[in-house]
This record gives C-alpha cells, sequence and structure tokens, in this order.
RNA sequence: GCUCUAUUCGUCUAGGGGACUAGGACGUGUCCCUCUCAAGGACAAAACACGGGUUCGAAUCCCGUAUGGAGCACCA
C-alpha cells in the first residue's frame, strides 16, 4: 500500500451541544493523527435542516478547545479542502449523484413517504424485514419520463447488488462481512436536493483525501453501503475504524446526549463536556482518563502526558468491545492532576474563577497560600468553595453552638477550652503566630485539660473556621493571623455565654 | 423480527495455545498514620458467560447457546 498523507476527521453534526461520546470519537480520531503526524480534520455535518441547532458548531469547537483537541481544517481554517460544512457543498454531492444515476449506480424513486410507510407496515405484518420494496427500481425509461413530465418529487437510492457479499475491513475488528440481500437501496439524495450521510461522507471522505475514516460502531451496519458506494466511483477506499460505544456507568445503554441519565445511586450522569469542565473537571484529566477507555497505554501505567499517549496510540490495538463509563475513576484521575500534576501556581489560577463564580473576592496572595491546604482534599475544581471558600468571606460566617460543641463534651467545657485558648493564644506575638508554635500550645491545652487532640483541635477548627470539616486547624489559624483568629475565638466564647 | 458486533474481577483493562496459582488500576473492606476531611502506607475480597469441539495442552483457536450493544429513516 502506498503510504499516503494521514489525514482523519471528527464529523459531528450541529444539533446540539458536543456530548462525551462524541469527544471521545473525536479524541481517538485526533490521536490517529498525531500519531503520525497528519492532518485532523472537523467537518460539520449539517445535511438535516430539520435538526440543526443555532449555536451548535461553536457549542462543539468551544468544547473542543477546552479539551486541546485541536484541528488543522475546520469552518474557521482553511486548509485547501473546504468548504468544511456541508451545506456549502451541495452542488457537489448532486454532480456525483447525477453521475451514479448516468452509470446506472442509482436510479430515481418516486414513491412518497406514504407509499413507504405502508410497504413497511405490511411487511411488519408479515414479519418480514422491513425496508423499501425497490419498486422504482425497475421503472421503464418511459415510465421515469412521464413521471419527470408530471412534475414527481423523487429521491435518488442507491442500487445495490442483490446477491453475493460485500467485505469490509475494520481496523479494530477485522474482516466485517455482509450478505448484500440484507441490504437495503438506501436513499443518497433526498428530495429536497440534500445528500443523506451514505453520500455526503464518501464524496467528501474522497475530495478531502481522508486516509481513515474513524467514527463510532453504530456506523459499521451501514459500512457496506459506503463500499459500495467508493466502488461505484471507482474511488480508492480509506481505511476504516469504528470504535466502540461509551456506555451509561450502569453499563445500560449508550451514553446520549437525548437522555437524561441516571446512575444507580441516582445521581445524574453527565454526558455533554461542557457539564463535566462546569463541574470541576480539568481537561487534562479529561482526556487521560478517555484514552484509558478501549485503549491502554502498553505497560500499567494509566496517568501520562497526551504527548506520551500521542507516541504510543496505536488504532489498531483498540478494544472492540464497548465499554460503561468508569466515573469514578474520572474522579480520582482529577485528584491525581491536582495533587501531583499542577504546579501551585496553576492550580490557582484555575482555582479563582470557581471561587469568583461562587461570589467570592480572591486575594490572591492568601489563595496562593493555601494551596499547599487545599490540593491534598479536594478532587474537583469545585470543591474549593466548599473546603476552602471561608477563606475569602467578607464577613465571618459564625458556627452554631451546637457545632461549636464536640461529642462527650458539654458547654461549660467547651466554653472554659476556649477561655483557656484565648488567653494563652493571646499571649503569642504576632511574629510568632505560626503553625509550630500554635500546634505547642494546643497540645499543651491536651495536657492541662485532660483533654484529646481532636477535642482540642477541634474546637478550634470550628471556631476559627466557621465549619466543621476545612483545612488543617493551625496552618488555618497562622494564615488568618493573631487578630482575627482571637476575633473568632471570642465570638465562639460569646456564643456560649 | 432481520443484520452486524461484542463478552476476563462491581467497573476500566493486561493477556492472543504451555510464562496463569489469570497481572494492573478505580471502587470496596480491614489495618496503620491522623486535629476534621483528604492524602499516604500495608493487606484483603473480587473475573476468563455457558456448552461442545480442535489440541498432549485452551482465558487464548473453531462451532453453537445465552446475554449486552448497535443498526434496519428522504437522522446523522
Amino acid at each position: 500500500m502506498t503510504q499516503k498523507t494521514v489525514r482523519t476527521r471528527f464529523a459531528p453534526s450541529p444539533t446540539g451541544p458536543l456530548h462525551i461520546g462524541g469527544v471521545r470519537t473525536a479524541l481517538f480520531s485526533w490521536l490517529l493523527a498525531r500519531h503520525h503526524g497528519g492532518k485532523f480534520i472537523l467537518r460539520i455535518e449539517d445535511t438535516d435542516q430539520k435538526r440543526f441547532v443555532e449555536g451548535s458548531i461553536e457549542l462543539i469547537t468551544d468544547a473542543l478547545s477546552w479539551l486541546g483537541i485541536d484541528y488543522d481544517e475546520g469552518p474557521d481554517k482553511a486548509g485547501g479542502f473546504g468548504p468544511y460544512v456541508q451545506s456549502e457543498r451541495l452542488p457537489l454531492y448532486q454532480k456525483w449523484a447525477q453521475w451514479l444515476l448516468d452509470n446506472d449506480k442509482a436510479y430515481r424513486c418516486f414513491c412518497s413517504s406514504e407509499r413507504l410507510e405502508q410497504v413497511n407496515n405490511e411487511k411488519k405484518a408479515r414479519k418480514e424485514p422491513h425496508g423499501y420494496d425497490r419498486l422504482c427500481r425497475t421503472l421503464s425509461k418511459e415510465e421515469i419520463e412521464q413521471n419527470l413530465a408530471d412534475g414527481k418529487t423523487f429521491t435518488i437510492r442507491l442500487k445495490v447488488p442483490l446477491d453475493g457479499q460485500t467485505v469490509g475491513h475494520d481496523l479494530i475488528r477485522g474482516e466485517v462481512v455482509f450478505d448484500n440481500n440484507t441490504l437495503q437501496d438506501a436513499v443518497i439524495l433526498k428530495t429536497d436536493g440534500f445528500p443523506t450521510y451514505h453520500l455526503a461522507n464518501v464524496i467528501d471522505d474522497h475530495f478531502m483525501e481522508i486516509s481513515h475514516v474513524t467514527r463510532a460502531n453504530e456506523w459499521l451496519p451501514s459500512l457496506p453501503l459506503h463500499l459500495i458506494l467508493w466502488d461505484a466511483f471507482g474511488w480508492e477506499k480509506p481505511l476504516y475504524a469504528h470504535l466502540p460505544v461509551l456506555l451509561n456507568p450502569n453499563g445500560q445503554g449508550k451514553m446520549s446526549k437525548r437522555f437524561e441519565a441516571f446512575n444507580a445511586d441516582g445521581k445524574k450522569i453527565l454526558v455533554l463536556a461542557k457539564e463535566y469542565k462546569d463541574a470541576g473537571y480539568l481537561p487534562e484529566a479529561m482526556l487521560n482518563f478517555m484514552v484509558n477507555i478501549g485503549w491502554n497505554f502498553g505497560d500499567e501505567r494509566e496517568v501520562f502526558t497526551i504527548q506520551e499517549a500521542i507516541e504510543r496510540f496505536d488504532i489498531n490495538t483498540v478494544n472492540p468491545a464497548n465499554s460503561a463509563f468508569p466515573i469514578e475513576k474520572l474522579d480520582w484521575m482529577n485528584g491525581v492532576y491536582i495533587r501531583e500534576k499542577l504546579s501551585m501556581d496553576d492550580l490557582a489560577k484555575r482555582l479563582r474563577p470557581i471561587l469568583e463564580n461562587a461570589g467570592l473576592e480572591v486575594n490572591v496572595d492568601r489563595l496562593l497560600k493555601i494551596m499547599p491546604l487545599v490540593r491534598e482534599r479536594i478532587k474537583s475544581l469545585n470543591d474549593i468553595v466548599d473546603l476552602a471558600g471561608f477563606f475569602f468571606h467578607e464577613t465571618f460566617a459564625p458556627p452554631t453552638p451546637e457545632m461549636l460543641i464536640p461529642k462527650k463534651m458539654d458547654k461549660a467545657g467547651t466554653k472554659a477550652l476556649l477561655d483557656a485558648s484565648y488567653d494563652r493564644y493571646s499571649a503569642v506575638p504576632e511574629a510568632e503566630f505560626l503553625t509550630a508554635n500554635l500546634l505547642a500550645i494546643g497540645t499543651g491545652l491536651v495536657s492541662d485539660l485532660s483533654l484529646n487532640n481532636s477535642q482540642v483541635f477541634g474546637v478550634l477548627r470550628v471556631a476559627v473556621t466557621g465549619q466543621s470539616i476545612s483545612t488543617p486547624t493551625f496552618e488555618t489559624m497562622e494564615i488568618f493571623g493573631k487578630e482575627e483568629s482571637l476575633k473568632r475565638i471570642k465570638i465562639a466564647i460569646d456564643l456560649l455565654a
């Protein structure tokens, strides 16, 4: 085989935002192109005017760019094979549909949709496989002329061989054989002059010089149609790879943008790329996670950079089986990236807008200071708000007395502890209000008051942070400083008075 | 219903005739660490869908069955 330039494409329909199944398809196509140093193309398949949703294209490109899946050619990126939007290529499809007609590879079908429906119903009643009965395939020249003269509308259908077999080769699953007598004379050009997927897809892949057609598994059943079309045109076929489908986390049914899917525990399953972004997942973690579904790095590593994945990616080793979406592994992966792969600065940069969106005013110095305290403790960027949002509250939201009093302690005991704490921490010079010193005093309180660490540190935590789950107590006090810390302890004392 | 396709721990996966007492990861459980929550460390439970072949030998090859998934539109 001659070594052509590798050109792959992602060809979504602009029917709404990009969902996670689309991301996976795009990602694998992109990896294939990047691995070979080839080109990755974005093509918009908008041949169904009814399903077009305004703004979809931008939603799709936004999602791709968030993830870092960049394309070399596309609607907004000329590359010499455009236009990259199918509705702008209509004359091309019409020309080649006519060519098929002229060469007896296709025929005009004048059947109404009502008749088509009726045929199907009858077939269904007879328990036969449904499909078109090929009535117009055998129309005489005169009949065709008459229909045209009558101004009847028509579709163009592919003339599929009635017997024999069509054999396809799929990079992921090997040889796939179809009996031609199970195939349909599919419509390739609609009455409105628009092509269907089958026609547009083959013509575009040919003229855009696509070397590898990577698409979702659901296309495998129509592969023979496409192969027949390629042969009808006499064009050199690309290589095909049908990617396995992403199933819901419970393993039932595919992840789809059309359903509101739920987990076994009733949690909503995120299906749109943007929902993952909004939920605080990092694009790097997302990509790393997705690459591990249906493909593996080759050794036992699961955490690696996208560069490393590109180097090793091989479409031939993709696992042909569908897989459930292992969402809990994404949570873990996101945590790994937050605590091990991002610098403190980088993390802070990404956390800042999240705090701001929560209505908090972010002091950047303070944000940087708390990085070491939070990064081991959050799995999603959004977790920062609950864990450490209190660092940026304009006014202190004090705890309730119930939160303050630990189990196995009473109000008087807790107050006594706070009183003692106030006295001792007051005695610390401001410049020495540091974690190690604060801890030493805390430990002193433990032994002097015959309490345990958990009681003393816990009461101080609640007093100072206003919450029972937080960053570590003394580190937090150091960051707040002496004045603020004492002020808060005093508030707690008053609450128990 | 018909066609295609797939099937290894709960989940993502490794494996492609002998290296399998089936490996890793997430999750789960127990223990350690511990001021909360995490993180970290240690250990554990947990799978070749089933039935027939082929073979000296099968998770691996073949055939059936079962189950999952997809497709069967003038949607992609």
